[in-house]
DNA sequence: AAAACCTATCGTATATTTGCGATAAGCAAT
DNA sequence: ATTGCTTATCGCAAATATACGATAGGTTTT
């Protein structure tokens, strides 16, 4: 990419709203968070299990996910248990409502 | 992109989502649509005029937000007046609302 | 210490996205 | 018909995203 101009400058709910909207464009992760949801939590293996996808993806997606702050991974030995970040949902929800009215 | 396995069949509503999402994970297009809200429509030319970026670029990503079904061309020669698609607009915000609860 | 299990990361291939300038296309007015 | 205005599309370059297999890293159990 070009980046000729450095980088705009959007107001700080614009570009928080665009990192969690990038992290659900995907149906794999808009499906995992379902699961999540649901579950309440799970981990990585069972997810495997659930989607046809290589293992290494799906700790890609899982990745991305936290990345953008909507999972949280915690270690329960020998696996990891990954849930929701109630937090930045929360936030999330937020900016989606007011965003849409 | 490898795709060995033919395209994983999703939830309609996930698909849904995960296609309204994608169009706004980018900064420009959440704060082209937060334009469109305030004004109700507007020009390409009102937005080349608003953001630092190239005729075309704002153009392409008119047409993403369009491809998406979040808004929509009305030609009012010379120009071209773009509105939000208030269907589809009401489709993604209840998939939103659903989603986050 | 070794084996087994679970998950992350690396390396690779391909597709998509983002951005630009240049050009084309459509319409209005001259 | 030509000009001017507005917007879309093309062609390119560079960055990101998606998916996989292979491998590494960390824990627990043997």
């Amino acid at each position: 990419m070009k980046r000729s101009l450095e980088h705009i400058e959007y107001n700080q709910d614009t570009e928080a709203m665009a990192k969690f909207a990038k992290a659900l464009g995907h149906p794999t992760r808009i499906a995992i968070l379902k699961h999540l949801e649901n579950q309440s939590c799970c981990f990585t293996g069972d997810l495997v299990e659930v989607f046809p996808l290589a293992q290494s993806t799906i700790s890609q997606h899982l990745k991305e996910l936290k990345n953008a702050g909507l999972i949280q991974g915690e270690l329960k030995p020998p696996k990891i248990k990954y849930c929701i970040q109630r937090d930045n949902w929360n936030k999330a929800k937020s900016l989606f409502l007011e965003f849409f009215e």
